[in-house]
Parts: structure tokens; C-alpha cells; sequence
DNA sequence: TAAGCTCATCAAGTATCCCT
DNA sequence: AGGGATACTTGATGAGCTTA
């Protein structure tokens, strides 16, 4: 945390010093960052200069920064599972005890145009001996419909059965709720699991191209299976982020269900 | 024997047509 | 235009099968 801190105080000197806004600065490293594919890439070209240049912040061992860094990496990696989506997607998170007006329209037009970017304050608190940290989201601003637990938050739906209402199953998100958070975009590559030749292109969340042709999402299932019907999130893989799309939505739910608890916990 | 996978079934949602 | 009936599409579910 405390070396954390340190950066992000020399983040915002750094801003100071090139007079540009630091929200822009992250917009630019983001792209920047967003060139590396490989943990190679990022140890040669970030990792592995940070470690000769902070040394004295490692316990020293007989590893060059190059097999310090990687192994550093791969070990991150490998225990939160991102080994396969690897730097596949970017996040801005922008910190600070207070943010200019500027700033924070500046932010709220990328939000409204999808960029995944955030605005944190957070404010350090004494209470008696103890110290605290007041986070505080400013953007994405918490709707109210945030805080509605919807039918398919539940995990079940409501059905008439003989007139009266019960409850009989999970209803989770189609694809143009994936299409809304960008799980899946236009000219996203989805293949099927298992089946070689399956690879097609999403046009919009009712279609996809499949082989020159304009199918439904389960016509293109069925067509690759020979099934007589597909539940097609779990069996359809997103190239982009090697995942099945019953994966990444149920990622996004938890996601959103961890965001909102916080946010609903902030004093 | 438990866990995971496959795939058909069928309820629910959506689109279209037809009648008033 | 509105609404009811019907047809079509979608996808959650669970039975049966396979694997460890």
C-alpha cells in the first residue's frame, strides 16, 4: 500500500511537472500499455527496468530483474487465473483525494461512451487511535436501478403455474446485455467449442456471420453441431478473451454484485 | 460414486398475423 | 390502433452418459 501511495504521488508530481491532466496521462498509458501481449513484452519493457531502478525494494537474491520480474508475473498471474486473458482488456481507475470539475466531466463522457474508466476519492480518517480510508466512488455514478435486485439477481424467475406465481428458473443475461458491456463487440471473432471450422463473426446481438451467411446466434449453434437446439453461452468462446460467454457474463454478475456491495457498504 | 459433460425437452419470450 | 391467437425462437433445465 505504502509503495502504492508513493506512486500514485508520483503520478500526479509527474502531471505536475508535464502540466498535462492526469486523467489524460492514464488515458495514454492505457494505450500505451494496451500495445504489450506478451508477459515477455511487459517484463522487458516496464517490469524489469522497475526492479533494477527500486533494487533495494526486493530481497536480494542471485535472479536477474529479467527472472525476478517474470517470475513475479507468472506466479500473479497463475493464481487470479488471468494467465489467458492477459492484459486482453483495459481499466482505468483514477485516484485521488479530490478531483477537479474538469476532470470529472471529462470522465463522466468516457463512462457514458463505455470506456471502462473510474473516479476514486479516497480520504484518510481518524477515528480515536485508529486510522481509516474513506473511499468514496465518485464515477460510474451508482444508479438507482443499481440497487434493485432484479429478477435475474435472484437466480430464479417468477413463472404462472396454474394461475399462480412460482418460482421455477434462472434467467441471466442475453446478448444484448453482453453486447451493452462489451463482453462481446461488433466484429468479435466466437468459435465453438470443440468444433474446428466453427469460427464466425458477431454482428449485432441478434446475428452473426458464419461461412458468408447472417444466422441467429443458435441457428449458427445448431448449424456447427448438428444439435436440434444450443444453449449457445455455453458453447460459444469469445477469441478476444478466451472465454466461454457463460463465463464472462457470470464473471460481469459477480463483478457487479462485489461493486455494489461496496458501494451500498461505504460509510 | 461423485463430478462433469452432452444434448433433447419444453417453458418463456418474441414476432407475426388476423380480426375487430 | 389495439389486442388476441398462433408460430417461431431462445435458452434453462435435467436426464442420461462418460470419466476419474
Amino acid at each position: 500500500m505504502r509503495l502504492y501511495l508513493r506512486r500514485l504521488a508520483s503520478a500526479r508530481i509527474l502531471a505536475e511537472v508535464s502540466k498535462e491532466p492526469f486523467e489524460f496521462q492514464a488515458i495514454r498509458y492505457a494505450a500505451n500499455y494496451a500495445k504489450i501481449q506478451s508477459v515477455a513484452e511487459l517484463v522487458s519493457k516496464l517490469f524489469s527496468p522497475y526492479i533494477e531502478r527500486y533494487r533495494n525494494e526486493y530481497d536480494a537474491s542471485d535472479l536477474t530483474p529479467t527472472e525476478r520480474a517474470t517470475r513475479i508475473i507468472t506466479e500473479f498471474l497463475e493464481k487470479n487465473n488471468s494467465d489467458k486473458t492477459f492484459n486482453k482488456k483495459q481499466r482505468i481507475i483514477l485516484i485521488a483525494a479530490d478531483f477537479d470539475e474538469q476532470t470529472l466531466s471529462a470522465c463522466a463522457w468516457l463512462v457514458h461512451n463505455h470506456v471502462d474508466i473510474s473516479c476514486l476519492q479516497i480520504q484518510p480518517m481518524k477515528v480515536e487511535n485508529q486510522l481509516f480510508l474513506h473511499v468514496n466512488r465518485l464515477l460510474p455514478v451508482q444508479k438507482l436501478d443499481d440497487y434493485f435486485v432484479e429478477v435475474a439477481d435472484t437466480g430464479k424467475s417468477l413463472a404462472k403455474v396454474d394461475g399462480e406465481l412460482k418460482i421455477n428458473r434462472t434467467y441471466l443475461p442475453r446478448m444484448d446485455k453482453l453486447f451493452e458491456w462489451g463482453i462481446i463487440q461488433q466484429g468479435d471473432i466466437l468459435s465453438i467449442k470443440g468444433y474446428k471450422d466453427s469460427e464466425a463473426t458477431a454482428i449485432n446481438p441478434k446475428n452473426i456471420e458464419y461461412k458468408g451467411q447472417k444466422l441467429s446466434y443458435n441457428q449458427w449453434g445448431q448449424r456447427v453441431t448438428g444439435w436440434s437446439s444450443i444453449c449457445i453461452y455455453q458453447w460459444a468462446i469469445s477469441q478476444r478473451h478466451g472465454e466461454l460467454l457463460d463465463t464472462l457474463r457470470k464473471e460481469r454478475l459477480l463483478q457487479d454484485m462485489n461493486e455494489n456491495e461496496g458501494a451500498k457498504g461505504e460509510p
